[in-house]
DNA sequence: ATGAGGACATAACCTGGGCTTATGAGTGCT
DNA sequence: AGCACTCATAAGCCCAGGTTATGTCCTCAT
């Protein structure tokens, strides 16, 4: 799979060329000569079996292929911004100037988003990331160990103060083959509860609040311990899924999954920032969430 | 940036080691040998500062940041492999079994997955892809030279027929910090004709949707060339932008774009796959086609 | 107890991709 | 004409990452 796909820096690179018109200047910008830069994106054209920019003696430009290989491309890196934004966070455990604290369901999908934008508007905020549920995340405030938190669920935590972020909604989906896909009339909370589901474990989150938003009484079809896990089998078409908007955004607008309108049940839940009462927000933290709220 | 993230390899190596709990059963179904492998992913928690496994003489298994930095990992791969789909069809552009002709927007965002599952399920069938407007896809099809055509706007054109396989709706975003963020009511039609937009230049498929929703009346702020272009001026706050779902779901989903409600404006279009009159979908074309729908 | 087997680490060696510098050639502006 | 810009080619160097061969530790079965 690898062996196909070419590898990060020449991907950069592809998009550098495409927004700045040479070879050459896109070179400059990565710090590496002209010839590197010829010799990678040909090395590339090779390895796809495809033109992708046109030389000319006054710039090169994308040809149409190289035009939707960049954008292609330009995925992979997104994704890769992400992961070396949550990385850094990870590996500034301790002594950095903003220590964050956050649930899994926001450390995997929201935060690596936050840091980037973060990263590019305050470069020199350096951040620190610890994970852990709603205990942890009150208990290291609280003990001074980090400045600001991220929780999920329906309160904030003795001792600590907080505003809502962002909402996250349980969405109840099915590939699109699944005979719920072409139903018109939503899903009643008794239908919901009578059908067998594939859910997280039993103690996880998510299914702590569809339990609470159903009474307790959701069934199971499968009972799988990771969100991935949950959303392939729903793809693969196994049965219908009930999992956070965040984690189903990108499969739903791609149309691999699709949301089923559900009706008489609350399936919302609060992300919020937190931080020990009195505190207020300033510096890093305020920066932070000027992000998250777009308040800044 | 691609100095401080691992190779495509490495991240899928770590996905192999989550998957199969062992460095050297991942090492063989990579096709590498254990020493390899354990060197792999040594260098690579020493790049990131981090542990990501925990070795025992019985086996390897996540850490906790390990199992964080996986997740983000798979977001890398999974858009590399989207990649490695679109380019392979790209690659056998001739001689090949399933020619498609699509348009830019379905090419971008939806073909990779359809061709990431076609894959999986029919490894054979070789696709070769091009991509065009509404009037290259009718004249490839009629001309015998595609067997299926993906086609986004109002009608089927002319000699051929098709199926809706999606809708794609326009959805007016802005950044979270702008004013409409925070506004409960929907917006209407002539309040949006008045509102100065980001939007695509005139002649392109978005805003010839836009202008026809809204009478012809849609007001540029900014006339951006390119869909990428218009996300990021939107993202970077530059006021409300108008744009197809299906490019914004991701920023819908972790909150980077908010979406706002608009009433009493017509803003689907429907996202056809196209064949000349006649032609019964069989064989690829129908693999294809159950993907998309979920019929097969 | 003791030996077999699996899992990971270490060591020594080898290969090739990708970088660099140096240079040539085409185009257009002054 | 000549300068300034583009990209291509050539020759040489370096090291990341692979391989084979071995060592250590644990567990389980005889």
């Amino acid at each position: 799979m690898a062996h196909r796909v070419p590898d990060l820096a020449a991907l950069e690179l592809l998009l550098a060329v495409a927004r700045l018109g040479s070879l050459g200047r896109a070179a400059r910008e990565l710090g590496i000569t002209q010839p590197a830069a010829s010799g990678r994106i040909r090395s590339m054209e090779r390895l796809l079996g495809v033109a992708l920019v046109d030389r000319s003696p006054r710039g090169s430009r994308l040809t149409g292929a190289g035009a939707l290989v960049t954008d292609w491309a330009r995925r992979i890196v997104e994704a890769a911004e992400a992961f070396d934004a949550g990385a850094q966070a990870l590996r500034d455990r301790r002594d950095s100037r903003l220590r964050v604290v956050a649930s899994m369901t926001i450390a995997e999908y929201l935060l690596p988003g936050w840091l980037v934008a973060l990263r590019a508007r305050w470069p020199d905020t350096a951040v620190s990331l610890l994970v852990g549920n709603s205990a942890v995340v009150a208990e290291r405030l609280l003990a001074g160990e980090a400045d600001v938190g991220f929780v999920e669920g329906i309160g904030v935590p003795a001792g600590l103060d907080g505003v809502v972020v962002a909402q996250d909604r349980l969405v109840v989906v099915v590939a699109p083959g699944h005979a719920w896909a072409r139903r018109r009339a939503p899903i009643g909370a008794a239908e919901l509860a009578a059908s067998p589901l594939i859910l997280r474990e039993e103690g996880s989150g998510t299914r702590a609040v569809l339990d609470a938003a159903l009474g307790g009484l959701a069934r199971p079809l499968l009972e799988l311990s990771s969100t991935t896990a949950v959303k392939s089998a729903a793809v693969s078409g196994a049965g219908p899924a009930v999992l956070s908007e965040l984690a189903v955004g990108e499969e739903l607008a791609a149309r691999r999954l699709v949301g089923i309108p559900v009706d008489g049940v609350r399936l919302r839940r609060e992300l919020r920032a937190v931080w020990p009462v009195g505190h207020v927000p300033a510096g890093p933290v305020r920066q932070l969430l000027s992000l998250t709220r777009g308040v800044g």
